[in-house]
DNA sequence: TTTAATATTTCTGTATGCAAAATGACAGAA
DNA sequence: TTCTGTCATTTTGCATACAGAAATATTAAA
């Protein structure tokens, strides 16, 4: 467990930021922080500086402040993790998966359907998450997958960031389905060495996300993650 | 310009690194760099930070080593940038772009002309850059333009990174008309609202550069960026 | 009152000190 | 030889000190 200081002060504010806890355009002061978590500044300099790597925080002359996106803007980011997961099931598709890895994924796509039959909201997200990155890694494209894991960091873009407990829960099951749907079409295109089927199918996918994004919005839940989403009202 | 200490060791390590100065596999000690380069370690260990997260550094569990690529990631690195760029120019079509940016880029399409005919290299890449960060702009995506600059720090994958000079100067002549043909092609796609055609016209841009690597290794330059490539003998 | 200039406080950027961890060398055992 | 355990050296991670820049508060002038 030895984690290091500036990691947990990373994961801290990451999820901070992401959830909403910490508003865009919120100034952030490594020394406030640094006295607020128990560290000195250089820790908390080391994650702010990670931060604005992953786009979460923008460095102006003195000081790091919490980005906030336009709406639109997370609508891009979510097409762009649809992209980069395309380009890797395309790529997996074409250079041809072998059987072992087909059926781990074809056994995921079971415990899927027994987890959406059963409602069991908990299970999927985990699951989810974890299809996605398997997927992503049978491109065996060390780049493509550093820029996949990448994308997921982005506010909404990662496949199990959305709002959960939708109020309409029949039509939340209903996009769950819809996502089991393609992600067995995908399975199945990278069976067939179907690339650009694949590549397509990943876009469209992505864009399930739009819908609940939407969704929390149109539903007014106020889902604090939208905090920092500007002029989401 | 009173430029930040951390700044300079950035652009310093990095283009170190890239120019294959630095070796893939080579071990950075941060004190040892900081006395080289008359600095504090604090300063070094930001710039070593970023470069980790922009990939060209790894980092275990004591220090940073400068990452090597296998000749196969470069090429998923080319392709990378031709996915994020195509991606740009989609979008740019799709939107429409007004009158006058057209106007910018055939513009500059003329320039790119004058340039080949008088076989003016030294002012083909500033140009050529200049050019793709044009395109890239017109989608109007912050995360998309991010994504892509991010994409040309990687070896290689930059739009003018490859080696010039090419002792095949017929050849190299031919790859530059080539690369003009899909710049035109790319203008008219953006103009006639073609998404798709201009974003696999930008794949298929890209992996020009491809010829680019293929060439230098063939005709054993050993330019001496091809020393991070793995294997490349 | 509003505005401009100034003083004060706060914070960042950088340097450096220190403890703990890692690396490497070397001696001895298998 | 090869492996293993100890010790010395190096180097990192974090804390802290300090100068200078930025932000803020304060005062003076209009």
């Amino acid at each position: 467990m030895s984690e290091l200081h500036w990691q947990s002060a990373l994961y801290q504010l990451r999820s901070q930021i992401i959830s909403g806890e910490l508003l865009g355009g919120t100034k952030l002061r490594a020394s406030h922080l640094a006295e607020e978590m128990g560290l000195s500044r250089t820790p908390i300099g080391e994650a702010l500086i990670k931060l604005e790597g992953e786009g979460l925080l923008i460095r102006d002359k003195s000081g790091f402040t919490v980005r906030s996106f336009a709406l639109e803007e997370v609508f891009d980011a979510i097409d762009l993790r649809g992209l980069l997961e395309g380009a890797a099931v395309q790529k997996a598709a074409q250079k041809g998966v072998c059987e072992s890895d087909l059926g781990k994924l074809r056994e995921m796509l079971l415990q899927f359907d027994s987890i959406i039959d059963q409602a069991n909201v908990s299970e999927y997200d985990p699951l989810n998450l974890e299809f996605h990155l398997f997927l992503t890694s049978l491109s065996e494209s060390e780049i493509l997958i550093a820029e996949v894991q990448r994308s997921y960091r982005l506010p909404f873009a990662g496949p199990s960031s959305f709002p959960t407990q939708q109020s309409d829960s029949e039509r939340f099951k209903a996009s769950l389905m819809l996502g089991q749907q393609h992600h067995g079409q995908v399975v199945s295109a990278i069976a067939n060495r179907e690339g650009s089927r694949a590549f397509a199918l990943m876009c469209e996918h992505a864009r399930l996300a739009h819908q609940n994004v939407y969704a929390a919005i149109e539903a007014r839940e106020r889902s604090p993650q939208l905090a920092l989403v500007k002029n989401a009202g």
